[in-house]
DNA sequence: ATCACTATGCAAGCACCTTGCATGGGATTT
DNA sequence: AAATCCCATGCAAGGTGCTTGCATAGTGAT
């Protein structure tokens, strides 16, 4: 993966649609050979996919929470049950296991707060494993763009 | 908006490179009529865009970290300041002005520790308006789609 | 200096996207 | 209930973009 490899993955990052065209314009390659690369990259798992990017309040998900989780027990049967939870769970979109006193970082979208604590109740704090959640609402998303700092 | 708009949207989340043909074996229509549908949908600003998901370990930006940054004092002016400083800072992938103690939420991606570190010191320790930060840092991504619930 | 291998550009064939046009379905009004 | 209007839809064609075979240039090793 050269220099040319990660203008590629910077443009596609800022933009999944750019033709081969538009990417040989900024690479300095040719269409065909944009392709190729791109392809190669896709190959070797460095681009895992393309999504497109909703509008979360249009969409109607404009809530997002980030809660902190800690187990019960510390042992490898509830670390599996809990990663299955959260697996299980498609309010969570983003789930981390985290050093310090806090177990589990998770990042919840839901439409309101009345699903929120739905969430919380029905799907959290009603599973075996989990001891104790600890909630912080979003007032507002200064930044949401989840692209590495791979161009800089 | 309705039910078909939503199977389209569920269906780009998941991958933005569907043709107008696969799309139309999803949702029951025609390709054309896809096609309309979604460039309606990007018109309309629920589609945002469209990026393409880079594999973190593999392009060397492995290190997740969430930091939470508290506000010297809490006034408009250091709250324009504290945003404008994660706008110009790449490594912030995401940030969130949030309720509880902590004043705002971010997600930072670094190549390593060290690289790390001298954000912290350099970056946001040493802009005026930044007071405490409490750092904590991801021993493993669970889950991380950034996709919401539409579909279900 | 030679050889081998990889990267590249070009061109053609193929797939895909977009849009004009005509049709059909649904809702509203009389 | 009938008529009318409007919007969504399907089809087809034109244009654009993608992919791949082939020949060539560039690069590195012996």
């Amino acid at each position: 993966m050269d220099k040319t490899d990660r203008t590629i993955l910077a443009a596609l990052q800022n933009d999944a649609r750019l033709t081969n065209n538009e990417l040989a314009d900024i690479v300095g390659l040719s269409a065909s050979q944009c392709s190729r690369r791109r392809t190669q990259l896709e190959k070797d798992g460095i681009i895992v996919g393309y999504h497109a990017k909703l509008d979360r309040e249009k969409t109607g998900f404009g809530l997002t929470t980030i809660i902190s989780v800690t187990l019960a027990t510390h042992n490898s049967e509830n670390s599996k049950l809990i990663r299955e939870l959260f697996d299980s769970l498609p309010e969570v979109i983003e789930a981390h296991a985290m050093t310090g006193e806090m177990d589990y970082y998770i990042k919840i979208a839901t439409k309101d707060l009345k699903s929120l604590s739905s969430f919380i109740n029905d799907k959290l704090l009603a599973h075996e494993a989990v001891q104790h959640v600890k909630t912080a609402i979003s007032l507002e998303t200064l930044k949401d763009t989840q692209n590495i700092p791979i161009g800089q």
